[in-house]
Formats: C-alpha cells, structure tokens, sequence
DNA sequence: CGGAGATTGTCAGCAAACCGTCAGACCGTC
DNA sequence: GACGGTCTGACGGTTTGCTGACAATCTCCG
C-alpha cells in the first residue's frame, strides 16, 4: 500500500485531500504543521510528501531543508501560493519534485501524484506506465498525451474541457454534483456560482455527441449534475 | 545485466540517477561515501563506476587511485563541480574514462554510460552496437552519432536542440512537462523561470518541421507542455 | 390540461492566461 | 574580437474561461 503524508494547516483542505487520496487507494497521514510533518516524514518514511509551503511555526521550506539533510529521498510535491514565482523555484531548488499552485483541482494534484509515484518506481518489465486509455461509446479518452479520439479521429479539447471529461470518466456511471465538479477541477476555493460548468459541459457535448441537443453518453441529472454513461 | 555503481553523497542526485540508471535498464547499487564505494567496486565489480570527486572522508581521487591500483579496469566516469579544470586533468590522469560537469542533464550523463559501456564491451558479432535509429515523419535520429536527418539530408542541431528532441522522444506521444524537460535536459537543479524551454522548441520546430507554424510533429499541449507524435 | 416556478441550455462579450517570438545580454571558444 | 550557442524578459496575438442575461425545458400541482 502506497502511503503518503499531508502537511497541511488548512483542515479543510486537508481533509478533501486525505478524501481524495484515500479515494484512489492510497493510505493517507496528516499533520498540521511543519514539527509535526517532519517528525512523521523521517519517522514513518512514507512513499510521498505534500507539503504546503506555508505553514504556521516550520515553514515548509525548512521542513523539506531538513528533510533531504536527514538523507530522505522520497517524492516531495510542493503546494504554492498563487504568484509565488520565487517561492516554486526556492523549492525545487531545496530539493521538491513538483509543485501545484493554489488553488488547484484534485485532479491536477493527483495526476502529479501519480506521475511522481510512478517514476519513483517504476522499472517492473512487463508493465507499461500510465493509466490505460478510456472508452465510451465511440470516444476514447488517453490521459497520457491528453487526446480524446472519436471514431478515431482526434478531437481538439481545451484544458479545462478534457479536465472536466476526465472528471466524469472517473466516476463513469454514477452522478456529479457541479459541487463536486467544481472542487474537482477548478479547485477548493472556487467561488462560481454562475453557469460556468453547465457551459463547459455544453461545448462537450458539442464536440463529443451525434446530436448535441439529445446526449447519449453526457447526461443531465435533473437537480443534481450529470452523469456519464458508456 | 548491466551493473552499474553510483559513488555519491548527495541523497537527492544518487537518488535521481538511481532512477533514470534503471529505467535505462541498468542494475544499480549505490555508495554515499568513497570507503564503501571502493569495497562495493572492488567486491561487486560493476560494469561501470559513476563517481564523484567531492566525497566525505575518502575523496574521489582516492577511490580512483585505489580501485586501479587494484588492478580494477571497469569505466569510471567522474561527476566533478563546475569549473573545476584541474579536477578533471587529475581525474582523467589516475584513470578515468570520461567525465561530467555539475550541473549536467540527465542525458548527457546516459549518452556518456553508454559510451562507455559500448567502448568497454564491443559489440557482439550478431549484435551492432547502441540504440537504434528513432524516425517521425522524415525525420531519422540517430543518437550514437547526435546525427539528425530529415528527409535523408543531415539537419544541424546545436547540443541542447538535440538533448531536447531526444527527451521528446523518449517519450513520443506523451505529455512531457516543462519541469521535465528542464530537468532532463538542463539538470538536476533546474528552475522554472522564463521562456528557455520554449525558445528552443520554438528552434527545434523551424529546423525540423515544414510549417513551423502548425508544427505536425512537435505540439503544444496547452497548459501542460509538449507532445511528440510521429 | 395548463401554468408557474425551478432548473438547465445557450450565447456573446470581456478579461485573463498562455504561448510564440524576438532582441539583447552573456559566455566560452576559436 | 568575431562568432555561435544559450538564456532571459518584454511584448503581443491568440485562445480560453467566466459571467450574466435570456431562452428553453422540465416538474409539480391546481
């Protein structure tokens, strides 16, 4: 079981990521603080590191200074504030992998996750990286080079557009609240109370359905979201 | 197998060369100080020795002078810090094969152990030596010479524009990062300022494709990064 | 059956993000 | 000192994302 620590002050943020986390199978530890995280990073020697950069007492950067002088090499990502140019690149510098900037949707930090993990260890022959290409009806989605084929044929998907699709994908079946869709992908403290997704999810169906107007695979749950069927 | 021993103290860059080592398909064993690098080179006798000059207690020098003296005659190749001129005069004097300057891209270090290796052990009569040509489109790479030819005609490429198309095509068809190219190419200790990565794919393009305006080969994947496709 | 209210679909315009481009600075080499 | 290679920061064009008003549709109930 691939174990990763959370040092993370915000609870709120901390607990959707340890959520997530636990959702894709991984075994989630949380500390609030920059003592503490480090504490638990040389102690428990976990597989992956988030750690936010700011945090009250030790400060991130310290935590990850002492970290790699304590000869621990695990993944690091890093989350950063907004605009924070210098503190990204202080951070890499100190010995991160990668980082995300705040606000960031779920998505984006697990796939960073997964990316990290993966090349950390991956060297086991018989099996390819990556998550294996997708399939509905006659799309088919291949998270590696961000491509949606239809009828093999490349369609042409904005970022935001195919982040949305993969949202679905990911619970293929069953219903996505805007709600959920919003935490997934724009990020935690989203704020759009407008049709912002409603349009995203129009302009897929454009480019995705036979006859936009009476989606076979991206449907409308009414009062609740949508819901993505083969 | 390939055995290969990475003589380093800095967790963070053994760490980063045990894994490209590997995915490579090579075995490696690391030694994070020159004592045990040379018991590990002289018991283990691997196929290659990647050694560091600047090491706690005994030094690279030592090692080196040590291990020949033992009548070890594997490739070394010797990480030295920049501008160190003498270092690498007095490295290659006690008997190394080759050496590399800190901070150096993660490719010029493989293209260097292949060398090597290829120099050391000649290739098997059936066998011809090193990895085969890479083609897309009319384009032909060929990496043991740094040749590129496009549509039969050689194509001048300056070092990085090379360094850079081969770690596009290391992974051809997927999403490849700005940080990771930066890390491949630029080193391990690269910063994410400014617009270097794209310069250069910007030159790549204007030798390489036919409009270099609506590259068919070499794609931006908004937001994410760039994309090799045959 | 019909209508009101609730919910979702659509659209166009604005603002911001992102990338391509370029000129200039720097550096080492010849 | 000329030269090629590399890196940087500014600039501008284009794409993308967001919004809010309005239209269309659905649901429930009279």
């Amino acid at each position: 079981m691939t174990r990763i620590l959370v040092v993370e002050d915000n609870p709120d943020l901390a607990y959707g990521l340890r959520n997530n986390l636990e959702i894709e199978g991984y075994q989630v530890e949380v500390a609030d603080d920059g003592t503490k995280g480090l504490a638990r990073a040389r102690d428990g020697r976990p597989d992956l590191i988030i750690l936010d950069l700011m945090l009250p007492g030790m400060d991130g950067f310290r935590v990850l200074r002492a970290l790699r002088e304590a000869g621990r090499t695990m993944p690091v990502l890093i989350l950063t504030a907004r605009g924070e140019e210098a503190d990204k690149v202080r951070g890499l510098r100190l010995g991160a992998d990668d980082y995300v900037t705040k606000p960031f949707g779920v998505l984006e930090l697990l796939a960073r996750v997964e990316a990290l993990l993966r090349r950390a260890a991956p060297p086991l022959p018989g099996k390819n990286g990556g998550p294996p290409p997708e399939r509905f009806g006659d799309i088919e989605v291949i998270p590696a080079s961000r491509t949606v084929l239809r009828s093999g044929q490349p369609v042409p998907l904005t970022p935001k557009e195919f982040d949305l699709l993969v949202a679905l994908l990911r619970r293929r079946g069953a219903v996505v609240t805007r709600l959920d869709l919003l935490r997934e992908v724009w990020g935690y403290s989203a704020e759009v109370l407008s049709r912002t997704v409603d349009t995203h999810v129009a302009e897929l169906r454009r480019k995705l359905e036979t006859d936009p107007a009476a989606p076979r695979h991206i449907l409308t749950v009414r009062k609740s979201g949508y819901r993505l069927e083969r």
